[in-house]
DNA sequence: ATTCTATTTGGCTAGTTAGCCAAATAATGA
DNA sequence: TCATTATTTGGCTAACTAGCCAAATAGAAT
């Protein structure tokens, strides 16, 4: 494992990370189905709205949604479309439990 | 979010965190290629065979991977075949940078 | 049975993260 | 300007994680 190696590892680790949280995960998907301000989410959630707030920042510093401010409210956009996919594919393999094949394969 | 969805992302977010470390990535890919026994790992890795052990521990945990004990080697195999697909997509995300689109874009 | 090799587990420390409250910042409208 | 609403940031504690070493476990070979 060279030193390009490692940094597109630490990078995709970064991503990972800001997703592995239930919270955020939920955020996610309910931006998959459009943009959101925080307040909505806030009410959604039912935490502190600060909580929330610093888990949008995770997820924006991982790239993973853009925010833009509008009056006073800011409206977070999600960036990775290829998320809701992926979760289902998820799913898919832990429902199949302990089964060696899963149909959710994408390797030619 | 009611209780079945709470242990939906929590389910996910297991999944998630079991990736969201540059080492277990390592493997993930190394895995996508073909089944290996752990110290063929711990070879690449250059870590302590006992933490290579503990983090195939934590991916065989969520299910990403499973394990087959041969002789006296234990050969870990990836179930989670969608993987390397989700990190490509996260890194043309990442690569793209600060645009507003992607085609990446898996939502017909 | 003993030794060798492969792997897992226990125990520890240092570093990271979650989530609350309080305070700061920013836009809006009176 | 001052008050109101929306959001972020700082600070704190509790909980969790990584990675090392040492010890335990398991199969293979002598």
């Amino acid at each position: 494992m060279n030193q390009k190696d490692s940094t597109r590892y630490e990078t995709r680790a970064k991503v990972l990370k800001a997703l592995a949280h239930p919270t955020r995960l939920f955020i996610v998907d309910e931006l998959s189905k459009g943009e959101r301000c925080v307040c909505e989410l806030t009410e959604m959630v039912r935490a502190d709205i600060s909580t929330v707030s610093k888990h949008l920042a995770v997820l924006k510093n991982a790239h993973v949604v853009s925010d833009e401010k509008r009056g006073n409210q800011v409206f977070y956009t999600l960036r990775i479309h290829c998320a809701p996919e992926f979760f289902r594919c998820v799913e898919h393999l832990l429902e199949e439990g302990s089964r060696e094949t899963n149909p959710c394969t994408s390797q030619g």
